[in-house]
DNA sequence: CCGTGTGAACCCCTTCACAGCT
DNA sequence: AGCTGTGAAGGGGTTCACACGG
């Protein structure tokens, strides 16, 4: 949002017009900024830019990060060719799979080769994160080979909980399990009979099962 | 991992073996499972099938929901493809872009239809959920006809805040920013050198900044 | 006067530990 | 003997409310 803000010309923001647009409460706003800092003018707000560069140094987004993608099946093949990715630092810089007739073709210029190559082109290119969009079947074996070639960071969309070191870092997401989600909160809608609850702006909200 | 255990013919769990499968502390997963009721057995476990049961049960997932999907681009393109949401109720019954080159389309023998006909399209096939995967700037738009055609969950893959009335749910997904939190911890592990925190199992763990 | 920064109250989730059932 | 169900303790994030500074 503050990048958002700075391409707009934004030269400040308080914390009430950067919480309204982010949907997020002002005061837990505040008190996270704090944390990395004072870096606002009180009876003004946040400096745009300035806030922007210190809040990228404290999230690590600074310097740009490879990422390896291994799995290229539909989804595989649409994040390979995703600009978001490139875009917000984290260039995907290596293609991985089993299938032969994958391997050895090119996505948005970058060659796919065998998992077996991971270990190797993982290291050569630096990659710190990989992304896994295999089936579920074939996860753990694919994260051994990228726990092997040194990456820390790993963002799982195959629907199993991976074992990793301790020094390893999972994400996992679920698409389905999203849907799922947003089920439940259709079904308990239906149940309680429309609770006057939320308004317009809920984002990922809790919704409880207690009585 | 209930549905998982089911297919492998296991005919009881316990709430160990279940949350280290998981990897969720076994209290919690009983606490939350007690507040749909008292279905296990003690001394013994829970029984899978009667438990899946009455999990989908509470969760909304005894039936199926249509599914409406805007925004073909490679995202899209590929969770229209994408066999996970159909193999857990959620078939994909509905595809719309602005592109004139993708309307007329079909993928996965889902005809792409103009965003125009989202609110007649939708309401004709039931649809309950729909997904954005536009570009940032035509997601509010999509939106905007979605609700017109009475879906009240949406999950949303564009990178902006969506306004809703409050009687529609909104889960947002955003790509890059796991990447991010991904290299976050990369960041405060390199500041802090390697504190011996986690073990093994850590999944979409939170990591706090506070001194 | 306005908006940040923050102590303190609050609330809720998490975890422990054990009584109670099979 | 084993495992569930849960009261109670604990911990941590969230929100309030206001002092402080521009």
């Amino acid at each position: 949002m503050l990048g958002e803000l700075g391409e707009q010309g934004a030269d400040t923001v308080s914390s009430d017009e950067l919480a309204a647009a982010t949907g997020v409460n002002p005061a837990k706003l505040r008190k996270d900024l704090s944390y990395i800092g004072s870096y606002g003018i009180r009876g003004v707000g946040y400096e745009v830019s300035a806030l922007t560069h210190q809040l990228e140094r404290v999230l690590g987004l600074n310097h740009r990060q490879a990422v390896a993608l291994v799995g290229i099946g539909n989804l595989g093949h649409a994040l390979a060719g995703y600009g978001g990715f490139d875009g917000r630092g984290f260039p995907v810089t290596a293609l991985f799979d089993v299938d032969p007739d994958l391997v050895g073709i090119h996505i948005n210029g970058i060659l796919v080769q065998d998992v077996a190559a991971i270990p190797e082109v993982c290291r050569a290119r630096d990659v710190t994160i990989g992304m896994i969009t295999t089936p579920g079947p074939a996860a753990q074996g694919v994260c051994d080979l990228l726990v092997e070639a040194g990456v820390r960071c790993i963002l799982n969309f195959a629907p199993v909980v991976l074992q990793v070191p301790g020094e390893v870092e999972v994400r996992k997401v679920d698409l389905a399990v999203e849907l799922q989600i947003l089920a439940f909160h259709v079904a308990r809608r239906n149940l309680t009979g429309g609770d006057p609850e939320s308004n317009g702006h809920v984002v990922n909200g809790a919704g409880g099962l207690k009585p």
